[in-house]
DNA sequence: AATTAGCACTCGTTAAAAGTGAGTGCTAAC
DNA sequence: GTTAGCACTCACTTTTAACGAGTGCTAATT
């Protein structure tokens, strides 16, 4: 257990980093005026805390630095919800003034948003597909046997596909399928849709003896399309990990940026984990090597009661744990009700 | 004029830099096989070169290097169009072999394709959207008000937004509407659309007497958006910008990278110039400064006369001049076939 | 027993000095 | 016109020295 004395210093060392990105030495921390005692005792102290493996030193005759337990446990035990200024509070307010009523352009807005906060980069991944359930579903017939066909979840997500058929197909058949698989197909995950739509085409064939082999045909092809299994991913501020002192080496930025411009690995690294509504992973906690020197932020956002996606701030392990997690946290329930508006229940 | 042996010259000291970016010495260039002289000679021939512009020295004690007047001397009389390799060609064909039936799918597929081909990074400019003519419009009414609209263009790309209106509107009415607008603006260029789109529904209302107004004002201001102003730009391969040895040094880098992320920017660089069906400009001449270390090219792409579009290439000065040129030039076509297919004349 | 002042020591950082070598320009010979 | 030879330049590397921030330990102080 540590003394109270202990706890003073680390979070000093902690936060003096966090701000300079330099070894923090015994002489300046003794010239804060919370410390009232003297730089010597500061020397035991951080051997002490140094024996624990909270804080090292890049080299002997240096300051020293917070080690990943020590970013851990100020992460844990020392930080202070602290509340957002007052000035930062009305500018989340005014931030979505004026609604946005497609989810993709929200998403990407928000995570702006939230890099724009930070200064860090943000990711947000969007609402897995398979998980949502289907609304409506609508045929457009065009010129030429293309056929576009719009989808909408009950999460207020449109999305649309065009399919190319060998020969047209009729506006009034068109219609009437259209009509039939709303009645029969809305509330179905889109997990099944693709089964129950194709096996909803058939029976109406045979009901209707109508000419729709093409179309399911088509329409198999689209649907099994891997692009749609995979949530996207909005990415803002990447340009912000420039100004990290951590990342003027292109050997540390490198990994960091090609990892951020591939969607599958992202995906993988930030797929839920729903034991916590934040959740935060430091340096090799993460478990991609890419991000050894990053620490993440994830947030859970979530529209009554149902687990959407996460909201993620990417920044070095020296990044600033307060500003990021109040950030996050305020930022999520203003995003939160954006989406709630835009449902469809 | 230069002499033949000058061209020689100049040519091996630009490919040469090229393919090692270290400057090139008398001394390297006597040992090739097709330099008969000695480096004397070629050291009194490099003393000219340099005199009329074409190359310069780091340093004193270094080799040459071209210079911005010597790339473009190389690029526009050194060049020998060198069809690609027989697998290139291969895998050229087999690139598209099953259609994307979406624009923006294909458009992102061709960016990846690109740069997966010539190993830099790539840039494809969509479609303006004013320039564009209506090909279909759909309107979909869903609960609680909620209405999506769906664009179709004659180039085949679809697009929907999503309107909120205060109450809701029939699936009747919508049917009405549309298809009273469809027959009325089909092939309205879509930057007359919004007022047209307006007019229409007015006089729609007055003939009968049926309740849009609500809907006009939605409309309106998702038109108004100026999100659709912009065509999309899509990037491929920008790691392949980390593996260039002059972007080493983050300052270099740095720039380029968040350039390239900046849509408006980005757009107003690459706005149509119709004079060249091919452009390269090299350094200072892409009127930049965050690329004044990089040459681009540039292609466009149309269907049926009509430009649409722009592919590019982006690198360091240094960049392969002679492969970029060619795989731009033969992707362009499988490209253009595509898009094409995706028309509705 | 806890705290602090003092001091020798460590080691990264910076600056200057010396050595190395690739490459040039010039001159004289071919 | 071409080439061999040679002095010269200058980036780059290595070496050495000086510097100073910071530490650990010990002895004195509270």
């Amino acid at each position: 257990m540590l003394t109270d004395r202990q706890l003073l210093i680390l979070r000093a060392i902690v936060d003096d980093y966090i701000k300079t990105a330099q070894p923090v030495g015994s002489r300046t921390l003794s010239k804060r005026s919370d410390v009232t005692f003297s730089s010597a005792t500061i020397r035991n102290e951080m051997a002490d805390l140094e024996e624990m493996g909270l804080i090292e030193k890049p080299h002997t005759s240096a300051g020293r630095i917070p080690s990943e337990l020590g970013y851990r446990f100020y992460v844990d035990h020392l930080i202070r919800p602290e509340s957002i200024s007052p000035q930062e509070a009305k500018a989340l307010k005014s931030l979505f003034a004026h609604s946005v009523n497609e989810n993709d352009r929200l998403i990407r807005h928000t995570a702006d948003l939230l890099s724009e906060l930070t200064h860090y980069t943000t990711l947000v991944l969007g609402p897995k597909e398979e998980g949502q359930r289907l609304h409506h579903l609508e045929l457009i017939p065009l010129a030429e046997g293309r056929v576009v066909i719009v989808l909408v979840t009950e999460t207020g997500h449109v999305e649309h596909k065009t399919l190319q058929l060998a020969e047209a197909l009729s506006r009034e058949a068109a219609s009437r399928l259209m009509q039939r698989l709303n009645q029969t197909l809305r509330g179905t995950p889109l997990s099944q849709l693709r089964v129950r739509l194709l096996e909803e085409i058939r029976r109406f064939r045979s009901e209707h003896s109508e000419q729709t082999t093409l179309l399911s045909k088509a329409l198999d092809i689209v649907l099994m399309d891997q692009d749609n299994e995979r949530p996207l991913i909005y990415l803002g501020g990447k340009a912000n990990m420039f100004d990290q002192p951590e990342f003027q080496d292109v050997a540390k930025l490198r990994p960091v940026l090609e990892l951020i411009e591939q969607q599958e690995a992202l995906f993988d690294f930030l797929s839920p984990n729903l034991d916590n509504q934040i959740l935060i992973t430091i340096g090799s906690e993460n478990n991609v090597d890419a991000l050894k020197d990053c620490s993440v932020i994830r947030a859970h956002y979530s529209v009554d009661g149902i687990s959407l996606g996460t909201l993620a701030l990417i920044g070095p392990k020296r990044m600033d744990y307060n500003r990021g997690i109040n950030s996050i946290i305020h930022l999520l329930q203003a995003f939160q009700t954006e989406l709630r508006k835009n449902s469809l229940d």
